[in-house]
DNA sequence: ATTATATATCGTAAATATACGATATATAAT
DNA sequence: ATTATATATCGTATATTTACGATATATAAT
C-alpha cells in the first residue's frame, strides 16, 4: 500500500501542494523569514539562529532550494542564500487565485 | 534521533507551517477547491471526484478539519463539509504579512 | 425488523520526513 | 604544506504520512 497517487491530480494542485509542503516546517518558515527581512544573501548565520544541528539546517535549505523558494550560490568558503521572489510571488498569486477574493465575492456565509 | 524540535520555534511560525502542511497534499488542495468553488456544503460527492479510496478521502478530510480549514457537520446519513473562510483568510493574511508586499517594497533585486 | 447506503475508524504496510553524528569537500589563513 | 573553518553529504534511527481493506456505526428505506 501507500502507492503514490499524487500524480493523478492536476499539475496546478501538485505545484501548489509542493510549495505548501516546502513551507510545512517551522524551521523553513524561519529561514524564509530571515532571508525576506534582510533582502540580501545570508551566509552561515542561519545555522546560528535556528535550534537545529548544522546538518539538519543544510537539509532544510536543500528542500527550499528544490522547491525553488530560495536561490543559492557558493561564495568561496561560505554558501550564500536568498529568497527567490519570483517563485514566492507565484505561490501567492496561485493561492489567491484558488480562493478568489474572500471579501468581495460575498461567499463568507457559512452553512455548517 | 528525530526528536521533535518544532516547539522551539515561534507560535506564529508553528501556526503557519501547520496550515501549510494541511495544504501539502494535492488531494487536500483538490478538496478545498471543490468546497471553495461551490461555496456550500458538500456531502459525499468528494469521494467520487478524487482518485482515492473512501477511507483515504475520509482521512484527508479529518486533517483539513484538524487544521481548521474546513468545518463539518453530520446531516442524517451523510456528512457535510464546507470551507472555514475565517481560517483561510487568516492564513492568507499571515502569509502576506510574512513577506510584505513584494511589488512595492522594492526588494525584488536578486543578489545571487 | 431487515436491508441498503454513507461515512468513520482500525489495523497495517510502505513511503517519506526529521534529526543528528560522522565524514567529506573545499576554501582561507598561517 | 598544514591547519582551521564553513558547508554538504552519508548513514541511520525514529517519527509521521499515505493508502487501502476490513469493519464499525448510524441513518434511511423497505
Amino acid at each position: 500500500m501507500a502507492i503514490n497517487r499524487k500524480e493523478e491530480f492536476t499539475d496546478t494542485d501538485q505545484e501548489l501542494s509542493m510549495l505548501a509542503k516546502a513551507m510545512s516546517h517551522p524551521a523553513r518558515i524561519a529561514i524564509l523569514r530571515v532571508l525576506a527581512i534582510r533582502r540580501t544573501c545570508i551566509c552561515g548565520e542561519i545555522v546560528d539562529v535556528l535550534p537545529l544541528a548544522q546538518a539538519t539546517v543544510s537539509q532544510h535549505l536543500k528542500e527550499l532550494l528544490t522547491a525553488g523558494l530560495i536561490k543559492g550560490a557558493i561564495d568561496g568558503k561560505k554558501s550564500c542564500y536568498c529568497i527567490n521572489w519570483d517563485t514566492l510571488q507565484a505561490f501567492n498569486t496561485t493561492f489567491n487565485t484558488l480562493f478568489g477574493d474572500l471579501e468581495t465575492a460575498g461567499g463568507n456565509q457559512n452553512c455548517c
